[in-house]
DNA sequence: TTTT
DNA sequence: TTTT
């Protein structure tokens, strides 16, 4: 009925950018969000959150996203689940994100070499199910076929 | 830095509580949150999400909570992880509740059996981190003993 | 940058719909939220928040919402302010919704009269952005002509 | 039933810091959160919308808030009401924060003076219902006394 | 496998 | 009355 995430953290790596065989945008990062209390140990925690954009928005982080940007994610839950090559259930879960807010300007020239465009937005943001053209160079993508995922992904919001 | 999660669902089924060593209560429940879109077959499809609840709040939900009532749940991602019996390791993502509203109040004796006692609330609700006392009766239980979980459990707020 | 608001409550009365000159459909309703505590004297309260739907989600909250209905609500908060007839400036909080959901299916005939539709949905929901075409009947509405409110209604997603 | 707001955006002004009678802190700030689309004209839009933190948290944020500062809100929607010197019922609208997080770390010596302490956190966050007492300096403060705010302040968690 |  |  209502399935719905509010997360600020920073990536614990630089986002990923694939294509589905029929040619739409998926981005995968994942979100370390602290928690707002330490281990019994005292140790400070994380929890390390994966997340999934489609389409205008996976360009737009895949581009302006890196390592360790604080960012602010919203969305929703989605447990999918799959046969491994064991034939054992494997559950995985994301956020599926509808809406990304990019809390850090891009600095110098970002963590991982300055090959990718400055954020064009004035406030750093990303609008979400924007249809907006896009002529994003995918040349040499090979996505989703080396990886051990399961192959079943299409053309409509269902994340692979 | 930020983490909220908010689902409106059904419990697929009736709560299971237990307790750590030292006696705190812990509830597990799934809850079955519809998504907003029909997949490609054209049938429906739910997301179903692990709800941990813990202390006073645990024990609510165990008393008033059956399978099929309509929930609202609150609280933030946890990601736990632990490494099985072929040495691999786990992913485990829940939602550690910290609000969770009842919907539906209690109709004739409930699914399941009766044996349990009736909403206190007018409105059908549960407090979150409230301290008072609670007699809840919990004999002849034997928790995490049979399961195969992780055996780590301690008396914080760190759920199995 | 981000505005997100999410209520579970009950609707203080039947929704209004209404019509800005060029057609689009707008429906206010207001839902009662009651608060987690009493008061000071021990009085249950509770909050009373105004919420503002456009285009066919405010369709469909006029047809299937009642007075009383337990409903979630998504959204976020807007903040207008205009000068009242006395040259002094007047601030308006509203939740503008983008999403909202019947908790409760309708009974009987409903309060208030059974002359609208019932639910066609099976869940009792209510999908947001949709733009699919609507012959809902508006003939002799006469919306925003007799109750004192600013008179800069337009087309687009901007409340009055 | 449940009431939950989440907001980011940045400080309008220094917080203001006051007192009740009884010497409960409580902090009033507003926060501007840009819209995600602009308005007919094309202008940048955004939503004032008006905060309140009470006790330890009230104090975390007087402390370390300025104009300006991209901030992280969570609490919930109060609408209380009183009747004006004209003898008319005036409805506020707050935003009641028990989680605030400070987005940006102090820069230079911040905007505004820098005769308030420095960020004691690693990570720039205020946890929120802590009561830990508070030696907080608070001598000359007039609380409430002379502002035209109703005068109906107590010592609970209802904000005036 | 993890971020500041 | 408003922030970048």
């Amino acid at each position: 009925m209502l399935n719905r995430v509010i997360l600020i953290g920073r990536l614990t790596r630089d986002p990923e950018l694939r294509y589905t065989p029929s040619g739409v945008a998926v981005t995968q990062f994942t979100i370390a969000v602290d928690r707002p209390f330490t281990s019994q140990g005292g140790e400070r925690e994380a929890d390390f959150i994966p997340v999934v954009t489609w389409r205008q928005l996976a360009e737009t982080c895949a581009n302006y996203l890196r390592k360790g940007r604080l960012t602010a994610v919203e969305g929703r839950i989605q447990v999918r689940n799959y046969e491994n090559n064991e034939g054992k259930r494997v559950y995985v879960t994301e956020v599926i994100a509808d809406n990304v807010r990019f809390l850090e300007s891009n600095r110098e020239g970002g963590s991982g070499g300055g090959q990718r465009e400055e954020n064009p937005f004035g406030g750093s943001s990303a609008g979400g199910n924007s249809n907006r053209s896009s002529n994003f160079s995918r040349s040499n993508q090979d996505p989703f076929s080396d990886d051990g995922k399961p192959i079943d992904i299409s053309d409509d919001d269902l994340p692979f």
